[in-house]
RNA sequence: GGGCGAGUAGCUCAGUGGUAGAGCACCUGUCUUACAAACAGGCUGUCGGGGGUUCAAGUCCCUCCUUGCCCACCA
């Protein structure tokens, strides 16, 4: 029967997941073992995962996988994010493309019903998703941030920092989004620089005695103005001071102010001030006592203060306010100008500034922040890449208070309640209470109604990694798994999201809320463009995934997974991605050398039978005790391949353990696929052909290979798992349970001696290839005096690597005319078949271009050696180092003009 | 405007101060006891530019250029 020579992902990656998650290998219960806990990044049930998901999703499973083959007790806890307003967003976006309607069409209850059914579907996908990506997460632990138990924990939460007197009800200039019609943080905001204009206008004075020119980006503001302001010590204007001015359009007189904060040297050194509608107008409107004129409402509409413009679009009402100004003669110049442009980021559209009472969190000077920060200073929490510990630290400085309302649907209501007919904008009539009947009892009445808002996403998130292991209640779990290990995660949510777990961790746990936060690069598209949504260029995992396999995407993207700010991605095209594609190749090589090894086991079974095809009635076959007590590696090292495999292996170990402890998965993915691909397969599996026959080579074999299987197991699980119950004995066991291999001694002499095998038969290859010889034949080795047993004692392996009889001679140039390849370890000669002027001619050509090589590698090493001070300053090792090289390449040189002669 | 990265082969990327590497692509062979998604061999570089430190710089310092990301209330 024919063996598929072609490893196909699809139908072996659910059927591996499907046995996984039947036999509990993710279900995570406290024990005696070490913990190693992640709560997942909540994705935004807003849709589907994106390739920087696909990228951590991947991380977190490879380490988990890793740790617990370690022996630590894994859990990874899986869920996701209501995301407030990203989600009412996408939601009121299919309802209006829909039913042509608005959430106000509905009403509160049945759009949020809505908004649940979203949740339901999109929440379910993603769990698929994260499972076809083999994650091994503790799915009976999934959690929602709107679940009944982590709404207590909110509730809870908000309470304590309202007993604090941290929460207070504020009027402050706020980024207001008029498609929600809601306040956001500034965190939400998306600043993009753009061209824009600066139209200069003309402002009369009202005496009559000339004018102001002032410049502005939003002229359409300039209904709302109350006052224009010069600095102080602005000359131009100093006898200007006072006196009042007319402002066109409307009409209505305006003081000409000195303030501080204007800059003489921008524009005409003039500002108009509009204290309801730019944020620095507000703050000078307040130290000046201004009035504060709204003529843009919420909605982005001109209202009833703006006259002759109300109810048209802010932008309609530029173009008509600028038209008449211009018709009128106080439209002085227009100028381009760039400037930055604030958006909402869920909605696209430009925020509008606007002052507005909200509920804030205080930060600065609380011990929220303070703790935050200590967290970081002192290292108990390590950001990795450590670049990002002062990136955090220099916004913890600087921090801000936290808007925690929004006037949105779907989110956590605020637990604020008042008297119905108490006035909202005044806090004292405010109170907070948990429940319906505390409120009533605080207000002593039963004509209350709660806050129609909701709190900001991120309240909800910050409590993730102790409220999803059960907090406030004191679980088991949470008293095992908390503090978490590792959280992984993007950096544009370092400060919406990390930074506040580490407040509310400090503040309700008493401690750090995870050891590591690892930082992950952002995918970029070819072009080194961010991927996104909106520009189009994002590529779904999932395409690729059923293009090449999970366990390709994850390699592909874990080799390129270190401590970089960015991963570039190359698109689909023609149903192809380069990248997938070698993780591919290389889950296919893994694929065949493994079928290789179960077609020449120990004890065979039926010839007929596919051995990676786990049969019910299978052969019994227990594989040899190969690995010693401790877990230490003690495979039969009889031969030079066995004694080198093994210490190659270890090292290999070793630079996996290393990558995979320091967050530097490219590291271990390189040091794997160089170990499986170029080590075992190319060369060590090669060296056991021979004696295959016996059952000796075969266990051997088998054992390198299943230590290969364990070591790769995080990288590529899927497969691995695959295979490994393919083995016998395997069949009802599981590899992600097996124990890590542990490194031990490299064998340096076996590396060496190995060495030297490597390089006559890669020296005889050449040889064979530049001249296109037959197979068979005979080699010349005239060795060097350290060389020699080796490769007596390996001549057998030599040849059935090279298809050549071997003989090895004690004696230079013995053997004549040949075609010849000095070697650090001595020269190699094949006899020429014929002497025919093309071989002379190919030969010639052949030695002259590595005699051009030897001239360069000569030139650079005279230059060192001959260099004033080379011998005395540098290190005696590096000085006898380049001499040696010196002598061997002026050797090598002889040899080959010597032959070049001979070739006339 | 401030901060942080990146620029190495045609592409994607490694690279501890000691003669520049891998995979893909390309060229030449090859149905060799698994694998043509493979095997064997080969070609490929002003290490972004310019200064400096050093016996020695892709690597350290300065500077400029290009590019990306984050932060930022100058109209």
């Amino acid at each position: 029967m024919e063996l598929s020579t072609r490893y196909e992902p699809q139908e072996a990656e659910a059927a591996i997941y499907k046995k996984w998650l039947e036999a509990g290998c993710f279900t995570a219960t406290p024990d005696d073992r070490t913990p190693y806990c992640i709560t997942i990044p909540p994705p935004n049930v807003t849709g589907a995962l994106h390739m920087g998901h696909a990228l951590n999703h991947t991380v977190m499973d490879t380490l988990g996988r890793w740790k617990r083959m370690k022996g630590f007790n894994v859990l990874i806890l899986p869920g996701t994010d209501h995301a407030g307003i990203a989600t009412q967003a996408v939601v009121e976006k299919k309802i209006k493309a829909e039913e042509r309607k608005t959430r106000h069409d509905l009403g509160r209850d049945e759009f949020l019903k809505r908004v649940w059914e979203w949740k339901d579907e999109y929440g379910t996908r993603i769990v698929g998703q994260m499972q076809r990506l083999g994650c091994g997460y503790d799915w009976d632990r999934l959690r929602f941030t709107m679940d009944e138990s982590y709404a207590s924990a909110i509730l809870r939460v908000f309470e304590e920092f309202y007993k604090r007197g941290w929460i207070y009800l504020g009027e402050r200039m706020v980024n207001w989004s008029p498609p929600f019609l809601s306040a956001i943080s500034d965190a939400e905001v998306d600043n993009r620089e753009e061209d824009g204009s600066l139209w200069h206008l003309r402002y009369p004075l009202t005496d009559g005695s000339g004018d102001i020119i002032v410049a502005t980006s939003r002229p359409e503001t300039m209904l709302g103005d109350t006052a224009v302001a010069v600095h102080p010590t602005d000359a131009r204007y100093a006898k200007l001071l006072g006196k009042k001015i007319t402002l066109p359009l409307v009409g209505r007189e305006i003081p000409l102010l000195a303030d501080d904060f204007v800059d003489p040297a921008f524009g005409t050194g003039a500002v108009k001030i509009t204290p309801f509608h730019d944020p620095n107008d507000y703050e000078m409107g307040n130290r000046h006592g201004l009035e504060r004129i709204e003529v843009i409402g919420p909605d982005a509409k001109m209202t009833a203060a703006a006259g002759a413009y109300a109810g048209l679009d802010r932008f309609e009402a530029r173009k008509k306010i600028v038209a008449d100004l211009d018709a009128q003669g106080f439209l002085v110049k227009v100028e381009p100008h760039r400037h930055v442009v604030p958006y909402c980021d869920r909605s696209g559209a430009v925020i509008e500034p606007r002052p507005s009472r909200q509920w804030f969190c205080k930060m600065a000077g609380t011990d929220l922040v303070d703790n935050a920060i200590q967290a970081a200073e002192d290292g108990s929490v390590n950001f990795v890449p450590g670049r990002y510990k002062e990136i955090y630290l220099r916004w913890m400085g600087n921090i801000r208070d936290w808007p925690l309302s929004r006037q949105l649907w779907w989110g956590h209501r605020l637990p604020v309640w008042r008297k119905i007919d108490a006035d909202p904008e005044d806090s004292q009539s405010w109170i907070c209470a948990t429940t319906r009947e505390s409120a009533i009892k605080q207000l002593g009445s039963e004509d209350i109604l709660q806050s129609e808002d909701v709190l900001d996403t991120w309240f909800s998130s910050a409590l993730w990694p102790f409220a999803t292991l059960g907090w406030p209640e004191k679980s088991p779990s949470l008293s095992y798994y908390y503090p978490t290990s590792l959280l992984s995660t993007a950096q544009e949510i370092l400060y919406l999201w990390v930074a506040r777990m580490i407040m509310t961790g400090e503040e309700f746990m008493g401690e750090k809320p995870f050891d590591d936060v690892y930082i992950h690069a952002t995918v970029l598209d070819e072009h080194g463009r961010r991927m996104s949504k909106s520009k189009g260029n994002g590529i779904d995992p999932v395409d690729l995934i059923e293009l090449y396999g999970a366990d390709a995407l994850r390699f592909s993207l874990l080799r390129e997974a270190g401590q970089r700010q960015d991963i570039r991605f190359k698109p689909i095209r023609d149903n192809r991605q380069e990248q997938v594609e070698q993780a591919r190749n290389f889950a296919n090589k893994i694929w065949n050398a493994s079928r290789f090894v179960l077609m020449n086991l120990p004890t065979s079974p039926s010839p007929d039978s596919d051995p990676l095809t786990p049969s019910n009635g299978g052969t019994e076959v227990t594989s040899p005790p190969l690995l010693g007590a401790g877990g230490q590696m003690t495979g039969p090292g009889e031969t030079l391949p066995d004694r080198w495999i093994l210490s190659r292996l270890s090292g290999a170990i070793e630079a996996v353990d290393a990558g995979l402890g320091s967050y530097n998965m490219d590291d271990a993915a390189r040091a794997a696929f160089s170990f499986f691909w170029d080590d075992f397969c190319d060369w060590y599996v090669e060296a056991a052909k021979p004696t295959l026959e016996t059952d000796a080579t075969r266990e051997r074999v088998l054992f390198v290979l299943k230590e290969a299987l364990k070591l790769l197991h995080p990288l590529l699980p899927h497969l691995t798992e695959t295979i490994w119950q393919a083995l016998p004995g395997e069949t009802n066991t599981f590899l992600m349970n097996q124990p890590y291999p542990a490194s031990g001694a490299r064998d340096a002499l076996a590396e060496a001696q190995f060495e030297i095998v490597q390089e006559i038969v890669t020296a005889i290859r050449a040889l064979q290839a530049a001249h296109q010889l037959k197979k068979g034949g005979e080699a010349f080795v005239t060795p060097t005096d350290d060389a020699r047993s080796v490769l007596l004692e390996n001549a057998g392996l030599i040849e059935f690597l090279t298809r050549i009889t071997l003989k090895v001679s004690p004696l230079a140039g013995t053997e004549g005319d040949g075609f010849l390849q000095p070697t650090r370890f001595g020269d190699v000669r094949l006899p020429r078949p014929e002497s025919s002027p093309e071989a002379t001619l190919a030969e010639k050509k052949r030695i002259e271009s590595e005699l051009l090589k030897i001239e360069k590698d000569l030139a650079g090493l005279n230059a060192r050696l001959s260099a004033p001070d080379f011998a005395q300053r540098a290190p005696e090792a590096v000085v006898a180092k380049t001499r040696a090289q010196h002598a061997e390449l002026l050797e090598k040189r002889e040899k080959l003009t010597e032959r070049l002669g001979q070739l006339g």
